[in-house]
DNA sequence: AAGTGTGAATTGATTCACAGCC
DNA sequence: GGCTGTGAATCAATTCACACTT
């Protein structure tokens, strides 16, 4: 009977669902189409012309009944006995990412990260135009960063409207992430890209996607405290 | 019957389960440790004593019934009818990350992304330590970032032994990632954080994380695009 | 009265295993 | 004979709802 009243972090195409077309993929399997569509791109360029699931799933990095799962939410675009045609398969995952279009997208907060974000080569090569780079600091306003001068934080919302971004990137400070958020949102993006440690409250309808590079570290340093002490000589009693 | 020829990408607690302690941690409330590790330590700052799992869950961007289901796996820290000591559940979640010692961390590829890695502040404060910085090209070796000079490839193996480096970042272009995965495994690294756009293939017993920038606008772009289309009129008949 | 801890119910994702097609 | 597509089975994560403690 209690819903929390605050919007929803999670990136959930089941809310989105309301009146379109029946074609409802899990957000797991989202998730995985682009590593799809990387292995694929990486056979077409090798001239390969046809994989098998098993082939595909290996260099996606999952295994084949995941994969045949996936694939199968976006149609049966596979052939029984002799696997799937890469050109074609890359066209169907292409559309369904909507990398036809290509997407303009905003980096706030031009520090170390935004800094190594405006001049990753990934993100042009994929659909993805960096539409302007703003930071709040007066030192950075006008420098150039891979041929974008760094714009004042005034100027988001024009820079928003004006060139109809829909991407947001916060590499703010957790200070400020959530006013650039907010500021963001109200100018118009709905989607944001967060790698400010702190959760972002967002709207319905607006999209947060988080990536925390200390807490994957820590993860992992968990995982390895565990490892460590499993290894240790069962002699060693604590004091 | 047949299980893989390949070892797990995933990193799962499950496995590693063998011979340790009763004590099991889902993975999914491991990824949410070093959240509200973070949430209690900014209560900390600001002077509070005591939380309910309501509050700290808004705080992490979680519901209070997830939270109250991650806390009691690590065991029974809060108190009914009152909520949670800060001070001793922040002990007690940075003792299961292994938050007291300190892990010292080798980056490899030092291009936007590795620089932007050898500067961030949020891994020195939370127990890592960049032991070193390697890249391939000649060019940048010397080069001192961060106070750190950046060694040639061919150091990496020294590097880890001596300094006793567990956890490896791949920060380097596709084509590469894999033999440096390798290289740095068999020289003692047994957790990874790749960064590199490709899965990386690791023997039993090393786990890896993977952090896919381009991937994680493409999720983004892929509900942006719903939302274009089911925004649409409908009266718009497609020819 | 307030709020944790936890079984039970539910929802979601993965894996199995095989019918059906090429 | 080989491989996809998919129901059925399994496994994991989330949410519910309330007994129990302070």
């Amino acid at each position: 009977m209690f819903t929390s009243v605050y919007s929803r972090q999670v990136t959930s195409s089941r809310e989105v669902r309301k009146g379109a077309r029946p074609r409802g993929i899990s957000d797991a399997t989202v998730a995985r189409l682009p590593a799809y569509h990387r292995a694929l791109t990486s056979f077409l360029d090798r001239g390969v012309t046809t994989v098998s699931s098993e082939e595909l799933a290996t260099a996606a990095g999952v295994n084949s009944a995941k994969l045949r799962k996936d694939l199968s939410q976006l149609g049966s675009y596979g052939t029984r006995g002799v696997g799937y045609d890469v050109d074609y398969l890359v066209f169907q995952i292409a559309r369904e990412l909507g990398l036809s279009q290509d997407w303009p997208v905003v980096i706030v907060g031009i520090g170390n990260l935004g800094h190594a974000l405006a001049n990753y080569g990934g993100f042009a090569s994929r659909g993805f135009r960096i539409a302007a780079l703003v930071d709040a600091s007066p030192g950075l306003a006008g420098e150039v960063v891979n041929g974008l001068e760094v714009q004042p934080l005034s100027a988001l919302e024009r820079i928003v409207s004006d060139g109809r971004v829909c991407i947001g990137v916060v590499a703010t400070p957790a200070g400020s992430a959530q006013s650039v958020c907010d500021r963001l949102v109200a100018a118009g993006v709905t989607s944001v890209l967060n790698f400010a440690p702190v959760p972002l409250q967002v709207p319905e309808g607006v999209d947060v996607r988080k990536v925390d590079l200390a807490s994957e570290l820590q993860i992992l340093a968990f995982h390895e405290q565990r490892k460590q002490t499993s290894h240790e000589p069962a002699t060693g009693l604590a004091g």
